[in-house]
DNA sequence: CAGACATATAGCCAACTGGTTATGATTCTA
DNA sequence: TAGAATCATAACCAGTTGGCTATATGTCTG
């Protein structure tokens, strides 16, 4: 269910999907049509971009009527977070050692 | 000079490239060689993915010798960072924290 | 109900990508 | 110096991807 940082990196790896998802956060929510406008592509282009976004966890969708309305999901960015937090813990690990043997060294 | 965030992005989104820089944060310098050990890919292809991390600004190469050793440099995901900056404001505080950290690592 | 509207799906195709093997360029060593 | 070792580059190929047009599905309106 909760996506992994894969598959969140290979969704915004694609510049046309990364641009629907910055306006869905800039713009908040917004319908197909209306992202179709800004977008220079087909409207089933955006469609398919916007399934791949909510399959990644990026998006939802809200029903009304005959439209669909998207919006970001802030939260999904969240294992791409995670992702960079890991490594980042290697580095603290290395640069806490690092201030370990600095810090012995002086004395 | 400084890639942009896509060019980031792209570069990350294999899995088999993310799985070599992952590598070389854990583990420091390494050697092609070394590299393609671990990997399930033939040299010549470990050695196609270094160039990319390479040009998107995620490592950096030494010589020595007729060996060539890479090693991961942690401001290379700045871009991500501030990207991820902008559209979430809920890790603000762990983004910052992060960047901080990234800073010093490679200095 | 007929037709316009909003969106998703299907089917197709050109371009890109990530893998391979073969080979070239250096550098070490016997 | 001959050959082995390390790595990069070249040439090629198969699978994926992102775009398109055509069409299906569902909803509103006259």
């Amino acid at each position: 269910m909760n996506p992994d940082s894969g598959t969140v990196f290979r969704t915004l790896a694609d510049p046309t999907r990364r641009s629907l998802f910055e306006q869905l956060c800039r713009e908040g929510e917004q319908t197909v049509w209306m992202l179709t406008r800004h977008a220079r592509i087909s409207q089933p282009a955006v469609s398919k971009h916007l399934a791949a976004l909510k399959s990644a966890g990026l998006v939802h969708d809200r029903h009304e009527g005959r439209e669909r309305h998207y919006r970001a999901v802030a939260r999904g960015l969240s294992p791409l977070v995670d992702w960079l937090g890991l490594y980042g813990a290697f580095w603290r690990d290395r640069l806490d050692r690092l201030e370990d043997l600095l810090e012995r060294i002086d004395r």
